[in-house]
DNA sequence: ATCTGTGCAAAGGTTTTGCAGGGGA
DNA sequence: TCCCCTGCAAAACCTTTGCACAGAT
């Protein structure tokens, strides 16, 4: 990821009516330095880190927002608490221990013809997708 | 679905030194009826309408413990609740509208292929996965 | 100047935990 | 009998909402 990346999510925002706001500028750049996903509390912290106060509450009203213009997605949840990835970011899926909760990564996916299949089908722009093996790790199994 | 599926899980948990309790069957049972997934909830209201009173601490703890033996699988969440599945339940996948949360199902997803593959260079025993499409539905994109 | 976006505080909702008592094995 | 499991209540938690003010266009 790159400045390309927040460039772009501005210039998207902006064209739909959305203000480029200090907050919203800020929250995309931690997120530009995020390429393994990053959760609310993460961006907060690291706004913080930065410098800046911004409520958290803004925080969340942001991440929803790219989410709604399918900017970032929720890929995962740990704990209760989501974690989120750009849509342009560094392709790569987990494998999640349903035991202990590790999680391995792994990256080929081949999904590409289904999601075309599956664009035709449904009749949606698919951006992006999530995609989460579950199991029982090694150490889990031998218990 | 079936009556196989209880057993199985009946057994599962029996072997490794869990009890069957009437709460932990009466929640299996619930599950086997619920091909669509089930929220914590709606297992919860299920009982009750059967007319057997659990606590709703119980079912989390149940659903908790599932997970944790491969029983069952997050699949969902919608409005911060959790969506589960049983993990031999009927194969199928969402495509979510990022903008609008518009959910259509769709089928094949071809992944037996890598999952071998995951699961030869984890070790992990692969037990099931959760693969969801993200994009704009046709009614969000024309805005 | 207008009206969207922000921040604080408080609410809302789901899920977890503590603890005393009950019921499988 | 033993100890896991249950149920209630309360806590813990993340996330959303209300409202007055600030700031982008």
């Amino acid at each position: 990821m790159g400045p390309t990346l927040v460039r772009q999510m501005l210039s998207t925002l902006s064209e739909r009516g959305h203000r480029l706001t200090r907050p919203r500028q800020t929250v995309l750049r931690v997120i530009e330095a995020s390429p393994e996903g990053f959760t609310a509390r993460q961006v907060y912290q690291a706004t913080r880190r930065r410098g800046i106060r911004i409520g958290l509450t803004s925080i969340y009203r942001t991440l929803n927002l790219l989410v709604r213009h399918g900017l970032i997605q929720e890929v995962h949840r740990e704990n209760g608490e989501h974690r989120y990835l750009a849509c342009e970011a560094n392709h790569h899926h987990h494998a999640v221990c349903m035991a202990c909760g590790r999680i391995l990564d792994f990256e080929a996916c081949g999904l590409e013809d289904l999601t075309r299949r599956v664009a035709r089908t449904t009749r949606m722009a698919i951006l992006g997708h999530r995609l989460e093996l579950f199991g029982q790790c090694q150490d889990c199994r031998k218990r």
